[in-house]
DNA sequence: CGGACAAGCTGA
DNA sequence: CAGCTTGTCCGG
C-alpha cells in the first residue's frame, strides 16, 4: 500500500475513505485519522464525520488511500464503533447495482442496531451437536448431500420438518440461517440452543455473529456479519417476505446465494414449492414420490361446476365438513360484505355514480362504497330504485354470517387487522378469514378455500406459484395426510397445475408448466425485468434511452417495464443512467405484474 | 442530505 | 436593485 512513514514505530496518520449514511450522497470522501488511534480504525468500522459543515454518520470503506490532490483533509469526528465486515462491504456494492439501489441502504441494513464498542470473544463450539428429530423430517442424508452439492434446494413437504438440514450446516461450522419469519426464527434459535450451538439471534445478537456464533434471522440477517462463516441456509425460499417490499427490491434468497458464492461456502435453499429462480440456481433434492406426498395433506377437490349455483359458496361437501366436530379454517381473499351486488329486482350490477366501478358493501356499514374513488351512497338501485340487493361475489363477513347460521355456533371473522372487537373468539370451532388467517390461526383439521379461482386465475405472472404456496402454508396448519390433515378447495378449474400439484404433493406440475409459460410469455426467471414509477419515472425511461438488448414496455398506469434477457444486461443499463430529481421507484425482479 | 451560491422574479 | 424564491452543485 502507500505510506510514506518514516519510522516503522512511529505512530503515523493514517487516511480512510468513509462513505455517508446518507443512501442520497453515493460519493465517498477522505478523512484523518490522528495518529494515536489510528491502529484501532478498521475497514467497516462506523464513524462520524464533519461534510459541508454538518456531521453525518458513516462506514470506513478504506484505510491508507491516496487521497485527492488539492483537497485539505478534516479528521474523523468520531469513530462509533464496528460496522459491517468488509465482505459485507463488496457486497453491499454489488446488491447497489443488482436491485437498483444505493450502498448506504443496504449498509444501513447490515449496521448493528445499537454501537458496537468491539466484540465479545468467540463462544466455543462443543462437539458434534445432536440431530434434532422431530415427526417427519428430511433424512439426514439429503441434508449432509445437499451441503456436499455446495448450491443445492432440498424440496421439503409443508408437514416435513427442514431442520435436519440447519443441523446438517451447523455441523459445518457458524451457519447462517434465513427463514421468513420471526417465529419460525424463534423455533430454529430454540432448537439450535437445546442442541447445544452457539446461536446468534439477528438482529439482537450482531456482536455475538460478527465474532463468530451461528447466526438466524429474517431477511435483514442476509446481512448480518457471520465470523468464519461455513455454510448458507434459507428456509421456505418461496416465500415473498423474503423480498423487500421498498425499492431496492432485495431477494434475500438471492443475497444469501451471492454471499455464499464469494464466500466459498455451501448454500442451501429449502422449500415445500421451490421457486423457478431456485430450481434454475441449484441442483434439486427430494425424497421419495411417496414420502414426499405423505407431507402433503389429503385434499377434497370440490369442482364447482358441477354444483347448484344457488348454494354460492356452500356447497354440500363445505356443508358437511361445517357440521362435523372437526376445527375448520375457511379462506376467502375478499373482505367485506360483498364486492359484486346486482339489484334483487331488476338485476342491474350496482355501479358508482360518478366513476361506474362495481361498488361493494363495506362489513361494517349499511351503504355501498367505491373502491376506485371512494364515493358512498346508501343501499339503492340507480336503474329502478329498488333497495334490496343480491350479493354476486359474497365478502367474508356475508360469509361468515351465513355459515354461523349454518352451524348454529359462534363463527370467528379474522382479517389482517385482527380479529374484530364484537366478533366471537378466534377460539372457535369454525373460523372465516382471509388468507392472513393462515398465519393467526395454530391448527386445524380442515382448511377450506371457498373460491381457490381467485388465486389460481389472478391476473399476475406469478399467480400459479403464489396459489401453490398459499396450499402449502394451509397444508402446516393441518400437517400431512397421516395425521389426517385435509384441504377443501372451491374451483371452477379444478385440472389447474396448482390443484393437482397440492392433490399429488408433487410441486413439478406447478413448476413444470410454469417454466413452459415463462418460456413462451418472456417472463422471469427466462428475463429480467424491473418496473419503474412515480412522477420522475417518464424522465428516467427517457434518459435510458434504448440500450441494446432491453425492451421498454408501458406506460400503463404511469408505470414503464423494463425487459432484458439477464441481469447483466438489465441492471448496467440500469446503472448507466442518471437519476433524474423527484419521485422515482425502480423495483427490480417485482413479484406482482 | 442540506448548505452555498447563483440565477430568476417581484415590488417600488 | 434589495429581498426573496427556486434551482443546481457539491461536500474530503
Amino acid at each position: 500500500m502507500t505510506t510514506t512513514d518514516p519510522s516503522p514505530a512511529a505512530p503515523r496518520e493514517r487516511v480512510v475513505r468513509v462513505l455517508p449514511d446518507e443512501p442520497a450522497i453515493a460519493k465517498s470522501f477522505d478523512y484523518l485519522v490522528p495518529a494515536t488511534g489510528g491502529d484501532q480504525v478498521r475497514v467497516g468500522d462506523r464513524v462520524r464525520v464533519a461534510l459541508h459543515g454538518r456531521r453525518v454518520g458513516g462506514w470506513v470503506t478504506a484505510v491508507d488511500v491516496e487521497p485527492p490532490a488539492g483537497v485539505t483533509l478534516r479528521p474523523v469526528a468520531k469513530r462509533s464503533g464496528r460496522g459491517p465486515t468488509p465482505d459485507l462491504l463488496e457486497l453491499a456494492g454489488w446488491a447497489a447495482w443488482r436491485w437498483a439501489g444505493r450502498p448506504a441502504s443496504f449498509l444501513r441494513t447490515a449496521n448493528p442496531e445499537r454501537v458496537v464498542p468491539s466484540l465479545p470473544a468467540a463462544p466455543r463450539r462443543p462437539g458434534a451437536a445432536a440431530d434434532g428429530v422431530a415427526a417427519a423430517t428430511v433424512p439426514g442424508g439429503i441434508a449432509e448431500q445437499a451441503l456436499a452439492a455446495r448450491a443445492a434446494v432440498v424440496r421439503v413437504a409443508p408437514a416435513t420438518d427442514p431442520y435436519p438440514v440447519v443441523a446438517a450446516a451447523v455441523r459445518r461450522g457458524n451457519a447462517l440461517v434465513l427463514c421468513p419469519t420471526a417465529d419460525r426464527v424463534a423455533g430454529v434459535v430454540r432448537r439450535l440452543r437445546r442442541d447445544g450451538v452457539p446461536v446468534a439471534s439477528h438482529p439482537r445478537d450482531w456482536a455475538l455473529g460478527a465474532a463468530g456464533a451461528t447466526v438466524v434471522g429474517t431477511r435483514a440477517a442476509a446481512w448480518a456479519p457471520v465470523g468464519d462463516l461455513a455454510a448458507v441456509v434459507v428456509i421456505d425460499e418461496h416465500d415473498e417476505s423474503h423480498q423487500q417490499e421498498q425499492a431496492p427490491t432485495w431477494h434475500a434468497r438471492d443475497v444469501a446465494i451471492e454471499r455464499a458464492r464469494r464466500a466459498g461456502v455451501p448454500c442451501v435453499l429449502t422449500s415445500p414449492c421451490p421457486s423457478l429462480e431456485a430450481l434454475g440456481w441449484g441442483e434439486l433434492l427430494a425424497r421419495s414420490r411417496s414420502d414426499e406426498r405423505a407431507g402433503w395433506p389429503i385434499v377434497d377437490v370440490v369442482d364447482m361446476r358441477e354444483q347448484d349455483p344457488r348454494l354460492g359458496m356452500l356447497p354440500p361437501p363445505l356443508v358437511r365438513a361445517l357440521r362435523s366436530d372437526a376445527r375448520v379454517v375457511c379462506v376467502l381473499n375478499r373482505t367485506g360484505r360483498a364486492r359484486l351486488l346486482s339489484c334483487a329486482g331488476c338485476g342491474e350490477l350496482a355501479r358508482c355514480e360518478r366513476c361506474e366501478a362495481a361498488v361493494s358493501q363495506p362489513a361494517s356499514a349499511d351503504t355501498l362504497r367505491c373502491p376506485r374513488c371512494g364515493e358512498e351512497r346508501p343501499i339503492v338501485c340507480l336503474h329502478c330504485g329498488k333497495t334490496r340487493m343480491k350479493a354476486r361475489r359474497q365478502g367474508v363477513t356475508r360469509v361468515r354470517d351465513e355459515i354461523e347460521a349454518l352451524v348454529g355456533e359462534p363463527v370467528a371473522e379474522l382479517t389482517a387487522a385482527g380479529r374484530k372487537a364484537d366478533a366471537p373468539a378466534p377460539g372457535s370451532r369454525v373460523v372465516v378469514g382471509t388468507e392472513a388467517t393462515l398465519h393467526q390461526v395454530g391448527r386445524a383439521d380442515v382448511v377450506a378455500f371457498l373460491d381457490l379461482d381467485q388465486e389460481l386465475l389472478a391476473p399476475r405472472y406469478r399467480a400459479s406459484e403464489q396459489a401453490l404456496a398459499l396450499l402449502a402454508r394451509a397444508s402446516r396448519l393441518v400437517g400431512g395426510r397421516a395425521r389426517g390433515g385435509r384441504l377443501l378447495l372451491q374451483t371452477f378449474v379444478p385440472h389447474h397445475e396448482a390443484v393437482q400439484a397440492a392433490v399429488l404433493g408433487d410441486p413439478t406440475r406447478v413448476a413444470d408448466a410454469e417454466a413452459e409459460r415463462r418460456e413462451l410469455l418472456l417472463y422471469p426467471p427466462v428475463t429480467a425485468m424491473a418496473e419503474v414509477s412515480g412522477p420522475a419515472a417518464g424522465e428516467f425511461v427517457g434518459a435510458l434511452g434504448v440500450p441494446p438488448g432491453v425492451d421498454v414496455l408501458g406506460p400503463s398506469d404511469g408505470r414503464w417495464l423494463l425487459r432484458a434477457p439477464d441481469h447483466a444486461t438489465l441492471c448496467d443499463a440500469l446503472a448507466a443512467t442518471p437519476r433524474p430529481a423527484g419521485r422515482l421507484r425502480v423495483a427490480v425482479d417485482p413479484l406482482r405484474i
